[in-house]
DNA sequence: GTAGCTGCAAACTCTTTGCAACTCT
DNA sequence: AGAGTTGCAAAGAGTTTGCAGCTAC
């Protein structure tokens, strides 16, 4: 079985090698926003023979081809997401812990505000860092 | 003369060395968003006994004091700016110019996501990546 | 066959830090 | 006087790259 992502690569011409099958299942089946060391550590345990620089050039290379997001949330380091559908961050400034959201208003909002400064949008990051609301 | 960031820096207790004043005049007199490189190179104009370290520790600091707003515009480093009004940035993809801007729709929007989230907001961040629409 | 990909290790960039000397308050 | 600050150089973290060998197409 092949993933998505996977056909997509072969699409843009990539050659289809062990190490970068393992890359893109270990993106494909990822739930968070992992790091290039996380990506690494996990694709080790499918296959050692995998190297941290691999994972950096294939990250590289799915972020030109926009098939994954870069995120810098202001730690220092990169994180990566596959592409699939366009959303947001809140990040939990206790926990660290990163949920995603969509709003409809706000795309909106973006565009308009591109448009009255005489720019046509080509991309454009929100991110939210807040407290989770104790319950009393 | 004083500057108003440097009154802020006495309330706080630190103390007012002569490369301290160097650093917050060439923040203060910045109009744009500088790299730690960029105010390194200015603050060595005024004064050339300023090393990069303290440049990196008072920013450390003055981030810290929310003085000054460090920014991760995806370049690999980081850009401060004095934190005197809240705005966001919409960053020229042709030019790396950055064009500033409020908005109070968004503000407004941007809580209530975080509410309808189960957050209090605490910070966030909206960039704008664009192109200049062209005049015909 | 060959262009592209890989692992390794070295190099590079940005940032932080230990230390002895110095300086505001 | 003393805590805080500094420059220097070394170290640290994250990332990139040159190279010789390997592999998908």
């Amino acid at each position: 079985m092949t993933t998505n992502i996977e056909e997509k690569c072969a699409e843009a011409g990539l050659k289809m090698t062990g190490q970068r099958r393992v890359i893109l299942k270990v993106l494909d089946e990822a739930s968070d926003h992992p790091s290039v060391e996380d990506v690494y550590e996990r694709a080790k345990k499918l296959d050692d023979s995998v190297s941290i620089a691999t994972v950096y050039r294939t990250l590289s290379l799915l972020d030109e081809l926009d098939l994954v997001i870069r995120h810098e949330f202001q730690e220092g380091y990169s994180r990566y997401e596959v592409n699939w559908d366009h959303h947001h961050h809140l990040i939990d400034l206790e926990t660290g812990e990163v949920v995603e959201f969509q709003n409809a208003e706000l795309e909106r909002l973006k565009v308009k505000i591109a448009h009255e400064l005489g720019y046509d949008l080509v991309d454009h990051r929100l991110e939210l860092y807040g407290k989770k609301i104790k319950k009393k």
